[in-house]
DNA sequence: ATAATTGCAAACACTTTGCATTTAT
DNA sequence: ATAAATGCAAAGTGTTTGCAATTAT
C-alpha cells in the first residue's frame, strides 16, 4: 500500500527503481482519480520527462501485479489505475460531466459477513461505482 | 425491462424488429450471465444464423440506449451485456475459475440515501461487483 | 416507396509483444 | 558482468464507421 516512501516501494518488492517507474508514480500520486495509462503517458511527456507508452503499461502491470495500483474499468474501454492506499475507496462519477470524485467511506464493509452468508462464496473483495449528478451539474 | 413479450420489446421503442435483433434477444435470454458481443456473435452462429459482428454491436447498443440491455465493463477489456430485469442484479467473480454468478440481492438499496448526504451527489445508480472463490474452487 | 437495418471491409483506439539497446545492480 | 528495463515498431483485440445492398414497414 502506498504511503510515505513511494521510491522505495517497488524496491521493496524486489523490483528495480527506474526514472520511468519513478515517474509513473509521482504522476499517480498528482494526478486526480483514476487515470488511464495514456492519461499518464501525457502527463509526463508535459512534465518535460521523456517515457514511451509501453513502458507506462509495463510499469503499471508491474504496480498492479505487485499490489501498489489498482486497475479499474469504467465506462469507456478504457483501464483505470490508481495508487492502493490503506483505505480502500470507491468513486462516483457525474453522468453530467463525466467527472470522477473518490469516496473515502465503504458501504459495504459491514455487509460482507451477511453476502458470504447468502452467497457461500469467500468474499475477498469488491468494486463499487456509484452514479449521480455532482453539485455543479445540479445547477443546469 | 425485459419480462415475457422480448419480441416486442423493441418494436414497442419505435424500432423494427429484425431476425438479428430477435437473434441478439434470444441469445442473451439463454446465455449466462455477462456476455461479450463476441460470445453474442459465436452463440449465434452456432444456432445455426447468419449475423454480422457489427450488427451485434449495433444491435446492443440500440438495446442499451433503449433501457433493454446494461452493458457493464469487468476486468478483461471486453464489455459484457446482459437484459436488465426488473430485479436489479449484481455479480461474483470468482477469482479461482473466473465464472461470473449474478446475485439477485443489493446491498446497497437501504444506504443510499446516507451515501447521498455524504456526498452531495444526486445517486442514480450504482455498479457493485463481489470478488470471491466460489465453493468449488475453495475443494482445491 | 422509403426509411431503417445489414454486411462488408476498412478504420480506430487501447493494449501487448519481440527484439535490439540501454541501464541498474 | 549480468539480468532487468526500455524504446521502437509491429501486431493483437475489441469496437466503430462509411457505404452500398437489403429488408421491414
Amino acid at each position: 500500500m502506498a504511503s510515505k516512501g513511494q521510491k522505495n516501494i517497488l524496491r521493496d518488492k524486489g523490483c528495480r527503481n527506474t526514472k520511468s517507474r519513478e515517474a509513473v508514480i509521482s504522476a499517480l500520486e498528482s494526478m486526480q482519480a483514476a487515470a488511464s495509462a495514456g492519461d499518464i503517458f501525457t502527463f509526463i511527456k508535459e512534465s518535460g520527462l521523456s517515457i514511451n507508452l509501453s513502458t507506462v503499461y509495463r510499469t503499471l502491470d508491474l504496480m498492479e501485479s505487485k499490489g501498489i495500483v489498482e486497475k479499474t474499468l469504467m465506462g469507456d474501454n478504457k483501464a483505470r489505475y490508481e495508487l492502493k492506499y490503506e483505505e480502500h475507496i470507491h468513486h462516483i462519477i457525474c453522468t453530467g460531466c463525466k467527472k470522477i470524485v473518490p469516496i473515502d467511506f465503504c458501504p459495504l464493509e459491514e455487509l460482507e459477513k451477511d453476502i458470504i452468508n447468502k452467497t457461500s462464496f469467500n468474499i475477498t473483495g469488491h468494486k463499487l461505482e456509484l452514479y449521480g449528478i455532482c453539485p455543479e451539474c445540479k445547477k443546469d
